[in-house]
RNA sequence: GAGGGCGUAGCUCAGUUGGUAGAGUACUUGCUUGACGUGCAAGGUGUCACGGGUUCGAGUCCCUUCGUCCUCACCA
């Protein structure tokens, strides 16, 4: 930053070489210092498929914030950074691409594939973390670490093996939703639902014996080719006579047994219900009860499997269509309704998902619960803000066991073998060569992955070495915060929680800092298909990264959703270029060799005052920070630099800064620097880049702002009298250039005040002021002035007489004053009623009370002098 | 069906332990004041969704209603 600076802050000139002399400093690297207290902050691994988005924006700025502003206390800090091998999507865009050249997986086989897929993470993996660098994000690259990585790759083999040990980790056939375009099985958390508009198919099934029909409805009629039994339920009175009959499923002709079971509901529909434990959760379950067969129907493609006669190879939309048809010419079809229901479809693809039958591992949720319910319960683990636990603990307390596998090739492969011989089911870290069982040589390893989240819910301990004791480990573990959106309270905190309770006997972080989603200026999700999405790069290049941070850190509270807008961003780089011309006023008044910001000697009131304001407002923005209030801090620091320092204190230092007295002169340089410099400081953590760039620039102690102290309240700071002697200035101020405003007089006209005020020694200092500020000619302070046609402008502490005669209506300058007259009037109401009320003066707080009657007294002399004002113009 | 958020100035939102409502933006007026027009000064707008309760005192705590959004569960 040179001294003759361009009227207007452009980033581009500086961002880029700030982030590097960071880098170059090694000023973001964990030094691990047993001495030091450490604050830690794991990242919230982006995928490696991904692109930066707002929701990063906003949730590294966030934890930026926060590592930076601990960093500067003196905290040994870690980031830890990183990226996610996310299976599904990482696998399914290398697929597709493979698709583009006409590959599958199956040419390439495991090996050519996972070659080629690590060859695409080589390549493009990088690109997101490259992209939280133009953020300003000051994470320790050195521990970047990747949940496929060596050491994350070793604590999922270690958990899997302890878990299956435990019992906790068991293979099973069971019901698991399938994705058809995906060809995996996902976890319950990975289905989402929305509303789609269908049919009720009523179906009758007529009875064996040729008693007539038993009629029933459906949304998926394409499943009653695998439907094994129609059930009603056990009380039901209509029907309590026909279970154990037979029916005879239409198309099929197969003979279904009527069964009873308290899972059908007798008010819905006919109270029968077609059950088809293949293709539908609930029904497996009742064919469980009932020992039914499942037939499944279906390929995992959704396709209507080969033995199906006229219908094989169909999807399941032409099937559908096809059996109605069947069903209609049998006469099966009783009618068909309009119908709106939700249909599960998989949160990658939103293709609908199918329930399916299949051999997969799962995680025994309930003992795990337990502990991971508890940690919050009794507080070791905070939610911020609060009500997110009751979130976590009613998905906790309602928890399934965990689907595990994965149909994949990319990601952590199941660490079981299979004996080819005896079958035997080999858990281990390593590769056995020999079943422990027949002692036969071959072994298969099962070929299904693991659910990324699987590796991700280790991510607080396996990136910090664990499972060996590594000093980092020691140090850093538990972390301090988790920040992340509350649309990932399943997928990945719920699961950090448990993990760490079971494998490391504690709690992985002692706060979630909770954010919500950024939305499009109306207020829509942004997404890709409604193409409303805003590019954090886009908007740095336009803006900057640092009003970026700025606006998605104000106005911004935690777990609320938040809109962004260019205006705001607009506001933000305003704000920035604000900061940037206050730096430069004061460089231009620097001498050559300024001494390091320091408070000097002999302090003049408005030094003071402002000294008081700094003192206060770092206490209060510390104490937001400690709180979460990051967009309370950020919009106080806002107020602050623009409405204090720059309007007021700026404006006054002028005064000294033009004069001949050499000694004021510097005083009012070393305050400027001082302030300035440690204003810097308490933005530094939401404005990275120009908070050092000007920093640099002033005269300063030490390397980089973002390893300075960061400034603490200090009660010799402390500075009421002189705080109360500028407000009582600034009022009146504010008064006469509202009223000169009112009375349309320009600026330029200066004019001699006359203040007759009880405090002269501050009316005294306030002249000069107000000869900078207020368009004072000249300032005579007394007890009381007798003048004709003056204008009397009445503040709660002075009254400052104005020789205007001529320019001003006297008409007008009447009837304002008694309309101000009215208002006090009202306050001073207000205030007596409060101060008449017995219970209030009995029951407030004593300085509550008192400070209504000083309110009262200042009211009421202000009515005398307005009365006064008043008498003199109607003379 | 269960739980939760939100409803404050035209718009977008703050409001930190209850003490006579704030900002940004938009709007009006004046300012070519040597840091900044991405600026300065002045100005107006609010029965803080509705009703009730607790309290000396409620935007703030409690309850009802209405509107709106979200999460979870789900009836085939």
């Amino acid at each position: 930053m040179a001294k003759d600076l361009d009227k207007q802050y452009d980033p581009k000139n500086v961002e880029d070489r700030i982030y590097k002399f960071w880098l170059d400093g090694n000023f973001f690297h964990a030094k691990c210092d047993p001495e030091k207290d450490p604050y830690t902050i794991v990242i919230p691994p982006p995928n490696i498929t991904g692109q930066l988005h707002m929701g990063h924006a906003l949730d590294n700025t966030l934890q930026d914030i926060l590592i930076r502003w601990r960093r500067m206390q003196g905290f040994d800090t870690l980031w830890l950074p990183g990226t996610d091998h996310a299976s599904i999507a990482t696998e399914a865009k290398i697929v597709e691409a493979m698709r583009k050249e006409g590959i599958t997986k199956e040419d390439l086989g495991r090996e050519g594939f996972l070659k080629r897929a690590w060859e695409w993470k080589e390549k493009f993996g990088g690109r997101i973390i490259e992209q939280l660098k133009k953020m300003g994000s000051s994470c320790d690259w050195e521990r970047e670490r990747f949940t496929l990585d060596e050491g994350c790759s070793k604590a999922v083999k270690e958990v899997f093996v302890n878990l299956y040990n435990k019992g906790l980790i068991y293979r099973g056939e069971r019901i698991v939703n399938w994705c058809p375009h995906c060809l995996t099985s996902i976890s319950d958390a990975e289905v989402e639902y929305e509303d789609q508009a269908g049919h009720f198919w009523h179906l009758r099934y007529p009875f064996k014996d040729g008693s007539g029909y038993l009629e029933l409805a459906t949304t998926r009629p394409e499943t009653m080719l695998g439907d094994t039994a129609v059930a009603v339920h056990p009380d039901d009175e209509r029907y309590k006579d026909i279970v154990g009959k037979t029916l005879i499923l239409p198309i099929t002709h197969r003979e279904i047994p009527v069964i009873a079971d308290t899972y059908v509901e007798m008010d819905f529909g006919t109270g029968c219900v077609k059950i088809t434990p293949a293709h539908d959760p609930n029904d497996f379950e009742v064919g469980l009860r009932h020992n039914l067969p499942v037939i499944d129907t279906f390929t995992d493609d959704a396709h209507i499997r080969p033995e199906w006669g006229k219908y094989a190879g169909m999807d399941r939309y032409e099937a559908r269509k096809a059996i109605v048809e069947d069903l209609e010419k049998e006469g099966a079809i009783v009618k068909i309704e309009d119908y709106s229901h939700n249909v599960g479809v998989c949160y990658r693809c939103h293709s609908s998902i199918e329930p399916k039958v299949s051999k997969q591992w799962f995680v025994k949720m309930e003992p795990l619960a337990k502990p991971a319910i508890e940690c919050v319960k009794d507080g070791r683990v905070k939610f911020v803000p609060e009500r997110f636990d009751k979130t976590y603990f009613h998905w906790m307390e309602n928890i399934k066991d965990w689907c595990i596998s994965r149909q994949l090739w990319w990601g952590h492969r199941i660490p079981a073998w299979y004996c080819d011989e005896c079958g035997e089911i080999v858990v281990s870290k390593d590769t056995p060569d020999t079943c422990p069982k027949c002692g036969c040589k071959h072994l298969t390893q099962d070929p299904d992955t693991l659910d990324t989240w699987f590796s991700s819910a280790l991510w607080p301990f396996s990136t910090l070495g664990w499972p060996e004791k590594t000093p980092e480990l020691q140090h850093y573990f538990p972390t301090s915060t988790l920040v992340t959106g509350y649309d990932i309270i399943f997928f990945w905190v719920a699961r950090m929680i448990f993990s760490a309770c079971e494998n490391m006997n504690d709690i992985p972080f002692s706060t979630v800092f909770i954010h919500g989603i950024v939305r499009d200026a109306q207020g829509r999700k942004m997404s890709k298909s409604l193409g409303n999405g805003i590019d954090p790069l886009i908007v740095i290049d336009q803006y900057g990264a640092d009003a970026l941070r700025f606006t998605l850190a104000t106005g911004n509270s935690p777990g609320n959703d938040m809109r962004f807008s260019d205006e705001k961003v607009g506001a933000s780089r305003n704000f920035a270029n604000k900061l940037w011309n206050a730096a430069r006023f004061i460089l231009m008044n620097l001498g050559e060799d300024e001494k390091a910001p320091h408070i000097p000697e002999d302090l003049a009131l408005e030094d003071k005052w402002i000294l008081s304001l700094f003192n206060k407002l770092s206490k209060e923005v510390t104490d937001n920070l400690e709180k979460f209030e990051l967009g309370i801090a950020v919009s106080k620091l806002y107020d602050f630099i623009w409405d204090v320092f720059c309007d007021w204190y700026i404006e006054i230092s002028k005064i000294r800064l033009n004069s001949d007295d050499e000694k004021a002169k510097q005083t009012a340089r070393d305050m400027l620097v001082y302030i300035m410099s440690n204003t810097l400081k308490l933005l530094h953590p939401f404005m990275p880049f120009i908070t050092e760039e000007i920093w640099q620039t002033l005269p300063h102690d030490g390397e980089s702002i973002m390893i300075s102290k960061w400034p603490e309240y200090d009660e010799k700071h402390d500075f009421s009298v002189e705080e109360q002697e500028m407000d009582r200035i600034m009022e009146a101020v504010r008064a006469i250039r509202n009223r000169r405003a009112e009375m349309n007089v320009p600026p330029s006209r200066k004019a001699k005040y006359y203040i007759a005020t009880s405090y002269k020694d501050t009316f005294e200092k306030a002249g000069i002021f107000m000869q900078r500020l207020a368009s004072c000619s000249e300032a005579e302070v007394g007890d009381s002035f007798e003048l004709e046609d003056a204008v009397c402008i009445v503040t709660t502490d002075a009254k400052i007489y104005i020789p205007m005669g001529d320019l001003v209506d006297f008409e007008a300058e009447i009837a304002r004053l008694n309309k101000e007259k009215e208002k006090v009037l009202k306050d001073l109401e207000f205030v007596e009623k409060k101060l008449n009320n017995a219970n209030f003066v009995a029951k407030a707080p004593a300085a509550v009370v008192e400070g209504q009657k000083e309110a009262a007294q200042k009211y009421r002399d202000k009515i005398a002098m307005i009365d006064e004002s008043l008498a003199k113009l109607n003379k």
